[in-house]
DNA sequence: CTACCATGTTGACAGTGACTACATTAGTTT
DNA sequence: AAACTAATGTAGTCACTGTCAACATGGTAG
């Protein structure tokens, strides 16, 4: 047995790292201070001196998660391809990333957070949207895609690509392959935002009734 | 005091009830079997009876949510309107199931599940892909949308408007209102598919590569 | 009537997150 | 160099949880 120093000295770094590995391996809810102590050789109140809380270490997860993530997708936004297949790239590499970290993705968009990462991190999460409306700008000034508010179709965009995602990383996709699913996602997409949408129907779409009950 | 009775009598929808308030008010975290029996005046052991786990419990929640939410979209789907208003209505009464029992949602889709419910969960959850198909194909022979495989589409829509019941349901969806971004999402699907995407665009989107790293 | 069985109760156990008091070390000030 | 201080790690405790086993109750079928 090697002598450890009574200081671990890296601790925030070791515990953040394991943590990641058990949240794929046995889920959030397979997530525990005592247990990651213990992997780590470490007391069991030794956590608490870097993260307060169990949130807080899952807060940390995620905010991980966001910044290892936008660089993905940033790179897949600045590659030197065609706007189209720049696109279709940014998508695959999101639905990658959570294809990869299942469990990591979940707890990124968990509802639950510290009011203190709070900001932080969502300021962190909502990057990947900017990223989405500047190339939809950016086609709409090549004349590739039609009018439209960039913020809205951006938005679109984001929303329809965290499903798949969501989906794809939940093994909820049975029946076709992830790659597919994006691939006909992102195409119908363009598809769709290089035809238009005629403002009658935006307008007819936004008085129909809500629907919401419970039995 | 009233005097219970030894037998409850309807234990198990009561547990049930209660615990979709209670996921609801605090989360499934929140969610104590214990706690839960407290609220019903009945001993700790008690749920055991009717869910051996604390798992049983959650599917059973989880099927009851999808049976509930199926309704609602078969009732949005078989509506008396064009078929592109009943295409929004139903992305409508999925939204607004979502934002109506987010947690409940947030279960339904959990990962984890046990084998037993498993089957029956995920055939009762796989109902909505299939009514989505069924107005594809419908509007595909009336001409409406163009050709391309109805199962692939309906689960591009479907895709699409679970991403947006999950952020919606999050309350990730600041800065516009859930129904615009619903109609958004719709209008963009349907344009799309009217639209109908270019083989040559599907090929090659096939053959763009993966992206998925950790840092 | 009796025997059975679903339902409910009670007690126990190990595991958890959080808190407190204490020990050890590193860095800074004087 | 010595002493003070803050950061980091340890040990013990508390209330709480999910699950299990043993027992109590009461409706029902034979």
């Amino acid at each position: 047995m090697i002598e450890q120093p009574y200081h671990h000295g890296k601790l925030r770094e070791a515990l953040l790292e394991r943590a990641m590995e058990t949240i794929e391996e046995a889920g959030v809810d397979g997530l525990s201070l005592r247990q990651l102590a213990r992997d780590v050789n470490v007391s069991h109140g030794a956590p608490a001196k870097h993260f307060r809380d169990k949130q807080a270490l899952i807060d940390a997860m995620a905010l991980a998660g966001f910044e290892s993530m936008n660089r993905l997708i940033l790179d897949a936004a600045q590659s030197d391809s065609d706007l189209r297949s720049r696109f279709v790239r940014v998508g695959k590499a999101y639905v990658g990333f959570a294809v990869a970290h299942p469990a990591l993705l979940t707890v990124m968009y968990s509802t639950k957070h510290h009011p203190d990462s709070s900001t932080e991190l969502r300021s962190t999460g909502e990057q990947g949207i900017h990223i989405a409306q500047g190339m939809i700008t950016e086609a709409q000034n090549a004349g590739a895609l039609a009018a439209g508010d960039p913020e809205t179709l951006a938005m679109v965009c984001f929303v329809s690509l965290h499903g798949a995602a969501l989906l794809a990383a939940g093994k909820h996709l049975e029946g076709t392959t992830v790659d597919a699913v994006v691939a006909a996602t992102t195409d119908t997409l363009w598809a769709g935002m290089a035809a238009g949408v005629p403002a009658a129907q935006l307008e007819q779409a936004g008085q129909l009734g809500e629907a919401a009950g419970h039995s």
